[in-house]
DNA sequence: CCACTTACTAACCGGCGGTCAGTAAGTTAC
DNA sequence: GTAACTTACTGACCGCCGGTTAGTAAGTGG
């Protein structure tokens, strides 16, 4: 019987394009000023429709911020897997960081959005373990790295790697965050060059973590 | 003639009693569940008055804002007033900063709202105009320390002093608000305990500047 | 005592997130 | 073929909220 398994796949297709239509209006609006029946519209759908498929406005949102966070460790990855040392491995990860706010700022707006607001998702729905899940896996890999950059001399020696490694994610994209709204005051005010301050975080934040 | 003088000293009472009832109900609600229907009713009056003394809710929720930095600007003065030397300046900043947060987390929760939503205000209101003057004068303080640091050879010479301060400033204030938002989720899958997280920055950080 | 200002408010508006009763098309069983 | 049932969807509605408006009543000044 195809029947059930056809109507499984048009009910994830409807999901799709539901986000998808999120994602334009979100996008172009931002997630407050976007609204409900301005997403229905988009979908050629009714807006009591789109409670079928996602249980709040906000829950819609986290769909999109998944597609996002996807994005983001796909490009670390893609980044990590072209260095071997570990010096270079941290400056993948933080050019993959400003690359995916420079090349998505939507999705990074969302990234930090879900960072910052422990919202009353539903904490049992399947997405959200399994995206609980991978951020875990992903911390103990950068907390592996850290390791073996102890073992290599690399990194300094009196260093924990579990706070160095979340104190570099937490200070990013908190950083980040701030800086893209206050970039251009900030250049106007110092006559700071564009990129010159990115540049100088690296410096900064790695010369914190590196021996000698 | 008292009396034009009177009438001014009760607006301002009146404006007064309106952010302290803000004040609360903000802070117990948050500012998006905060309505002003009962910021209102905390002040005794009608929701249509409100707006005699308050363009919109956020510019009430602004004037919170300005109280807090007020305050935060005074904890980095006075502890800053304690010590001489570069490191413990820096140093006593942080832990201003951290104890700020700590001491007053409704106040920086304000503070991060205006940091990282660059809102609709009037950007030619008095308030507006000398906060960012205040700002200004504060980071060129700042500017001036890591300057004296370097010349006295405590600080890196290979550092530009102003995205110097301008990146401590803005990846601190970004990772207290993650952290405050992560910290027990955190803590409990790594097992870190309380206040460690921290120290670690405040290590991690200042080795970035330092000389030698 | 009258003209005018000040301080305030009840009632209203438009829009929003979210709900619900109901419908119409499709599916299953006989 | 058709009756019983399920699925996918929607129009109309609800309560709430930020913000506005027309109006009132107390106080001021001449």
């Amino acid at each position: 019987m195809g029947v059930a398994e056809r109507r499984q796949r048009e009910k994830e297709q409807r999901r799709k394009e539901i986000v998808d239509a999120a994602e334009k209006i979100i996008f172009r609006d931002g997630f407050s000023k976007a609204s409900m029946e301005q997403v229905a519209n988009e979908a050629e759908l009714s807006k009591a429709t789109l409670y079928l498929y996602f249980k709040s406005k906000e829950e819609l949102y986290f769909a999109i911020f998944l597609r996002g966070q996807e994005l983001l460790y796909k490009m670390i990855d893609e980044e990590l897997a072209k260095h071997s040392a570990t010096k270079e491995k941290l400056q993948a990860f933080l050019k993959s960081l400003v690359g995916f706010q420079k090349k998505h700022p939507e999705y990074f707006e969302a990234f930090f959005y879900f960072t910052t607001n422990r919202v009353e998702l539903n904490k049992q729905s399947e997405d959200f373990i399994s995206n609980h899940e991978q951020d875990t896996i992903y911390l103990k890999k950068w907390i592996e790295i850290i390791k073996k950059g102890k073992e290599d001399k690399i990194i300094r020696q009196d260093l924990d790697p579990i706070p160095s490694v979340l104190l570099i994610w937490l200070q990013s994209v908190g950083m980040l965050k701030i800086y893209s709204v206050v970039k251009a005051e900030l250049e106007e005010m110092f006559g700071l060059k564009e990129g010159y301050l990115l540049d100088s975080y690296f410096d900064l934040v790695l010369r914190g973590l590196y021996a000698k």
